[in-house]
DNA sequence: TATATCATTTAGACTAGTCTAAATTTTTTA
DNA sequence: TAAAAAATTTAGACTAGTCTAAATGATATA
């Protein structure tokens, strides 16, 4: 059984860990939990003995199979408990996340799973984030294009449609990279062009 | 701000703490939290020293007026969590001891009263034991005679109405004091004698 | 390509809490 | 009331995790 400590590293590099899922950077998680990153290097070490990530001597941290496991159930924790504070308790969607930093760390997977229950099974947090499931799958999304979505609608953008390198050094100038989150802000009718939010 | 442990100390210093609020001992701390009492002897040095018991050395350990507005609090939580894991999300009364005692050390008076809310300001438990408000006082409870109870009721034990020194010693020698749990068992009608579970 | 800078790791010390074993105090009992 | 037993405390070591400061490695720049 892991520490609460344990599970905080290890959400901490899953978050971190891009879809390209390359090493994750012992000051990004440092700044990331804020620890320093001595903290940071000695705990991960004793984590890669554990089994739970890969780790190589400065070339950072990624997940192992197990760590991934563990982490995606911290996460679904968190977000199950996210949606009891807004839906049952009736607390703003601002407010919730100190509390669901703690409550994510409760131990017992059958509480988690009579709460999904209780909860009617949602596949979004109170942030729209998808929530895993008890096998740690994320809900499967729809696929859609930018111009399909409407204002205020959050998305993740997972491809795009044109690779050209031009295309693709704008994207990355303006902080576009797959995994990216979206949200819609506006749309100018004269012309459709978007305004839009980029993780946050 | 207290760690989990700490609470756990003063907890158990609560629980264990008769209505004669005697010092109570270094071994019965130790039991009742499953440690050793070693370790107990260390740690409740250490609360002394942040004014939350009182502890004379060989004379055993007693809650200040802060440490036990904390044990209040910490009770107050595990009760509420109780009754939440019963009532909302159906888990058995024999199950959700453990759970609540993760629960119980959530940080949050905002959640704590929006949970009490939400479960309609229970006064008991599911185990009947009664909860105490936000101001750590509990609810005033009915004075009733012992006979006034019927089968499966549970009460505590207040005061006697005859205080000769034979019926007193009687009463300790069944088990029953100040404080004492009562559950009636049976009544047996044909002399209104009881049959009763005392301390469970 | 040498160097300056930035990132990372190591060394050593600290805290909270735990333990075993030994020492001390209190209580019981003869 | 003195010895034996039981309870309690102290001493010293251990773990998980943290920190600062110093050392080392990697990277960017001139």
């Amino acid at each position: 059984m892991q520490t609460s400590t344990t599970e905080d590293y290890l959400k901490a590099i899953f978050k971190l860990s891009g879809p390209t899922k390359k090493g994750v950077s012992t000051n990004s998680i440092a700044e990331e939990i804020s620890t320093k990153a001595s903290s940071v290097s000695d705990m991960v070490k004793k984590l890669s003995e554990k089994g739970l990530v890969h780790y190589v001597k400065y070339q950072g941290a990624t997940l192992t199979k197990d760590g991934e496991k563990i982490a995606l159930r911290v996460i679904r924790k968190h977000r199950l408990w996210e949606v009891f504070l807004v839906e049952k308790l009736k607390f703003g969607w601002d407010e919730i996340h100190e509390i669901a930093e703690q409550l994510e760390h409760i131990k017992s997977s059958k509480l988690i799973d009579k709460l999904d229950a209780h909860l009617g099974f949602p596949k979004r947090d109170p942030h729209g984030d998808p929530i895993p499931d008890k096998n740690g799958l994320f809900p499967t999304l729809k696929k859609l294009r930018l111009n399909e979505l409407k204002i205020g609608e959050k998305a993740i953008l997972i491809g795009v449609s044109e690779d050209s390198k031009d295309f693709l050094s704008y994207l990355d100038k303006i902080g576009l990279q797959l995994g990216s989150k979206i949200e819609i802000i506006d749309i100018f009718n004269f012309d459709k062009s978007l305004k839009v939010k980029i993780n946050n």
